[in-house]
RNA sequence: GCCCAGAUAGCUCAGUCGGCAGAGCAUUUCACUCGUAAUGAAAAGGUCGAGGGUUCGAUUCCCUCUCUGGGCUCCA
């Protein structure tokens, strides 16, 4: 047969001479397409542009730009650091090299445990240059697992994934998936560096380029606590020069907008080292952001049917006996207290204590659903390596809740809860939510099979009726009960998670929580554990990045700041003071020892809402000039319509209060 | 917990190949009274994260600890 036809994406089909590659359809199809070409996926499986193709084949271009091209650049860009890496670190072993989002890792290990400096980074990259320079090709090659192993003999990674490969033991999570049974496909190129890979990569190294590398970190093999050590390096790599710096400039803006440095920058809150890791103080203008979240909660949670309690931070070791926390949990509690009368611990929830709650007398079905609330601040001995400010931190108030309801209930308590959830979050700016189904582990679990079923299916009905658009979790479920996850997208497009709902079938056992049915019978109640800010401190961090500190007018720290231009003015600017405060707002005065510039340019680095100017003529005729944060200057504006402009803007937070 | 890198004035950071510690901003005082993003001058401010070791002498070199950052692992 001299020709062959393959059927494009579109449906089309296109004849090309028989032994034609990918490429030489992308340059059938045009120059610009065999320009932007990086490989190609033929019957569902990636290939590289130089595979040949097969009459009646299905072949889609990957091109670069696309999350696909991305991802084969970076992997080839990868290669070309662990050749570079080889090459001027002799005896380094090399392992894998995936690509991630924004680029690419590969870790290594080096002779005698030896490590990567920052600055070896730069020679590495310089190596990395020439090598793309020097236009080498990525040949593919297959091969016999037992002529593998010994052209890896010196490398024991490389065999270990060749021996879990052909022994059928690779799960796919290695990107050790480089062939079948006993076929081990291998790359090299011109400098006979030859890396284990399935593939596909770009044809040759000149179509890379725009990358850098980022960072060491160290990494344990096979993502395991008990394996060796490895040395990881980090890069980015992208298609185009513009490309890369765009995405240099965007880690440059989530820097700007960290927590941690505008908590430091506004004056929010610190991390005294006196205090001890992950515990931080509230500073006066952190926390009224704080009490303002805190306080909306409240006034939704009061509005939504829960009722409020209170639980102490301490505990007798019987209660965690009890709930079980001691047993499985135990690392990650603060260490006992031993006290005259019993050993005391500090809590690591709130659920045990709101289970006593509901247990302290018996219980109707016509209670059910019974809803307790609590801003419950628990302690819990997060390992040192996993701190993150705000994000991760030892002592932190859950806004906490344990619903107790029948199972009948279950599901529209659930529906019930997204709508509310949902309701909080876009009052605090967010938009976008996604979900996450947790089902069962079958390999850890309490309860029996019906209940999971039941339960699962009532929260998937719930995400169904809502409308909320949800990925299913197969096995990532905590052992007591299936769950859903709420995610969402920040002003720069990261997602967060927030928000959770937990069915709960252990704690209801374990503290034998019944409840006397219709039926006079005794029943055992479902118990959720939700959460919708999930942590306040973490939230609030949270918060903090989403506006990058600008927070808007109902939480802002100082609403309000009013500049006299000069001495004269000050008593004016005092009686707007005083109106602002009458009508409940945040408001400071800054006098005039300080040039107006100087003030109006500090108020803008505190990210204050509104800056008001208040001069001669503001005097005379009883206005004032208005800044709003990111807009222009509004001069002659009464002081009634700015009021009134001002309590327009605050009244997001009554929404659903 | 593991690997790597750090910790110097309130903040951001420089510096000391081992010999009395520096800048900018912030603070205080004085002068300036100013209409939209940094007025000028002066002063004050440090156990150089903590403890131990080496040394005539340690902020500097070594060890341990604490805390922080980047990862890994973990996250009820």
């Amino acid at each position: 047969m001299s020709e062959i036809a393959v059927l494009l994406p579109d449906g089309s089909s296109r004849s090309l001479p028989a032994g034609a590659t990918a490429y030489d359809l992308a340059a059938a199809i045009g120059s610009r397409l065999a320009k932007a070409a990086v490989a190609a996926v033929v019957d569902g499986e990636e290939r590289d542009l130089s595979s040949p193709l097969r009459n009646g084949s299905r072949v889609a271009i990957v091109t670069e730009g696309t999350d696909e091209g991305r991802h084969v650049l970076r992997h080839s860009t990868a290669h070309v650091l662990a050749q570079a890496v080889i090459q001027l670190f002799p005896g380094a072993k090399y392992t894998i090299g995936p690509a991630i989002e924004d680029g690419f890792y590969y870790d290594f290990e080096l002779p005698g445990g030896a490590t990567f400096a920052e600055d070896d980074l730069a020679r590495i990259e310089v190596r990395m240059r020439e090598i793309i320079k020097a236009n080498q090709p990525f040949v593919r090659d297959e091969l016999p697992a037992g002529e593998a192993l010994r052209v890896f003999a010196d490398q024991p990674y490389k065999c270990e994934i060749i021996e879990r490969v052909s022994s059928g033991a690779a799960d796919g999570a290695d990107s050790g998936e480089v062939g079948s049974g006993e076929t081990i496909s291998v790359y090299r190129n011109s400098e006979s560096f030859v890396d284990l890979c399935r593939g596909p990569h770009v044809p040759s190294t000149a179509r890379l380029g725009h990358f850098k590398l980022m960072k060491v970190a160290g990494a344990y093999w096979r993502g395991s606590e008990k394996g060796p050590m490895l040395q990881r390096i980090y890069g980015t790599a992208w298609e185009s020069k513009d490309a890369l710096a765009e995405h240099l400039h965007r880690l440059e803006e989530a820097e700007k907008r960290d927590h941690r440095r505008l908590a430091t920058e506004l004056d929010l809150l610190s991390f005294p080292q006196e205090l001890g890791g992950g515990l931080a103080v509230w500073h006066p203008k952190g926390a009224i952001v704080r009490k303002l979240m805190e306080d909306y909660s409240r006034i939704r949670h009061q509005t939504g049917g829960y009722e409020f309690v209170f639980t102490p931070h301490l505990a007798n070791a019987n209660l965690f006996q009890t709930s079980g926390h001691l047993d499985f949990y135990k690392d990650g509690m603060y260490p006992a207290m031993e006290m005259d009368n019993g050993v005391y611990y500090p809590k690591p929830m709130n659920c045990p204590m709101h289970c006593l709650i509901y247990r302290s007398r018996q219980r109707s079905y016509r209670e059910l659903p019974l809803r307790l609330f609590e801003l419950g601040t628990v302690y819990r001995y997060e390992r040192a390596g996993t701190l993150h400010g705000l994000m991760r931190i030892r002592g932190f108030t859950q806004d906490d809740s344990h619903i107790y309801c029948t199972e009948d209930q279950l599901q529209d308590e659930i529906a019930s809860l997204l709508d509310f959830v949902m309701s909080v979050l876009r009052t605090f700016g967010f938009h976008e939510f996604t979900a996450n189904l947790s089902t069962k582990d079958p390999a850890k679990y309490v309860g029996d099979d019906a209940i999971w079923d039941r339960a699962t299916d009532a929260l998937r009905n719930a995400l169904e009726r809502y409308g909320l658009s949800y990925k299913v979790k197969e096995g990532d479920a905590a052992f007591y009960g299936p769950k859903i996850d709420i995610d969402v997208k920040d002003a720069i497009g990261r997602t967060w998670q927030l928000s959770t709902i937990q069915c709960d079938f252990n704690l209801p056992e374990r503290f034998g929580l019944e409840y006397v049915g219709a039926d006079s019978g005794r029943h055992r109640p479902i118990m959720l554990h939700r959460a919708l800010f999930g942590s306040v401190e973490r939230f609030f961090g949270v918060l903090v990045e989403h506006y990058a500190g600008a927070f808007p007018a109902w939480l802002a720290p100082v609403q309000v700041r009013v500049l006299p231009v000069a001495a004269s003015h000050q008593q004016y600017a005092e009686s707007i003071i005083a109106r602002l405060a009458a009508a409940g707002f945040r408001a400071d005065l800054v006098d005039s020892s300080d040039p107006l510039g100087k003030r109006i340019r500090n108020g803008k680095l505190e990210k204050i809402p509104y800056v008001l100017v208040v001069g001669d003529t503001d005097v005379s005729s009883g206005t004032v000039g208005v800044n709003p944060r990111g807009g222009d200057v509004e001069r002659d504006v009464s002081v009634d319509s700015f009021i009134e402009r001002l309590r327009a803007d605050v009244a997001v937070a009554s929404v659903g209060a």
